[in-house]
DNA sequence: TTTGAACTGTTCCAAAGTGAACAGTTATTT
DNA sequence: AAATAACTGTTCACTTTGGAACAGTTCAAA
């Protein structure tokens, strides 16, 4: 059975390589929540609405995949700093709409600009790397995402 | 500035393809962590550990990038569990040797065989990927993470 | 040898994260 | 209409995390 052991090496070197990558964004984020007073799911949840200016909290939930009461708390927090407004859906009191402000509009505009955060990390390893890398980065990680979650819902519904 | 515009989209897309696998890879991680009485902490270090059966705890810390706090109470508490050895490195009563037991190497054994876990995961992905991928992915994790690392160490400079 | 700096690991505590129970709302069934 | 189920978000209690102060060890210089 060389060829299976060979696939548990590749596998873990694989595992690897992703965790190498991810350690180093995680330090990056971190780091750049800190600096802003944020903790690091108010930052995802900033960088989730500043896509679309205006979503439910369910949908927040749905992007950024944080817990229910997490989310509650860190929306929470940033309410109360000024750099989200929350108000209640109409004609549906069971959801909350969460609008960015101009404030936290401007706090993230400054975190992209500022030499260590991520995005400004990410372009210059954007540079780095020729459109054919990229694209095959992107596409890779896109098939194994897909395949990742096909596994999860199949074993859901077996286990039952 | 259409360019510049074009990058910050890119490398927004880039983070997202990143984030999105990370997602998925923490899933299974913590799933299988708990599932087996672990944290994820533990989990990591039994893994780095299981590479080489003995490693000095200075040394897991560099493999794993937990905080010295972190690892200290994770290994009290594998070594509570019998998973672990702990004795002093003979020659320097500064370091401390940690060994998996017995018990720790079936149980890790019998995490990679079951079916959920992140090896198996992730042997099915290989299984999707053509060689070229593999490598190609690979590479590039590494490329991205040197550029990273090197990065890091550079501004840890200039800030002083 | 003594002093002081650097290293390795532990302890403590404040902060952050999260599951479970809950409250209120909406949709569906009887 | 009433009852029930499903949905959305909050609260609370508990666990985990990680920075800072610490204790003991080693090394180098005086």
């Amino acid at each position: 059975m060389e060829t299976e052991n060979q696939n548990l090496i590749r596998s873990a070197q694989l595992l690897r390589s992703f965790w190498n990558v991810q350690k180093n964004i995680m330090r990056i984020v971190q780091k750049t929540a800190i600096e802003n007073g944020l903790t690091v799911p108010q930052y995802s949840i900033l960088m989730v609405i500043i896509l679309h200016e205006d979503m439910t909290q369910k949908i927040v939930g749905e992007k950024t995949f944080l817990p229910k009461s997490t989310l509650s708390q860190a929306v929470d927090g940033l309410v109360r700093a000024g750099l989200l407004h929350r108000e209640p859906v109409e004609g549906n009191r069971r959801e909350i709409q969460l609008t960015i402000t101009e404030k936290g509009k401007s706090l993230l505009k400054a975190i992209h600009m500022h030499e260590g955060s991520i995005h400004h990390s990410f372009q210059t390893v954007l540079e780095m790397l020729t459109k054919e890398q990229f694209q095959a980065l992107v596409d890779t990680h896109l098939q194994i995402t897909n395949h990742l979650e096909a596994q999860a819902t199949e074993q859901g519904e077996c286990s039952e």
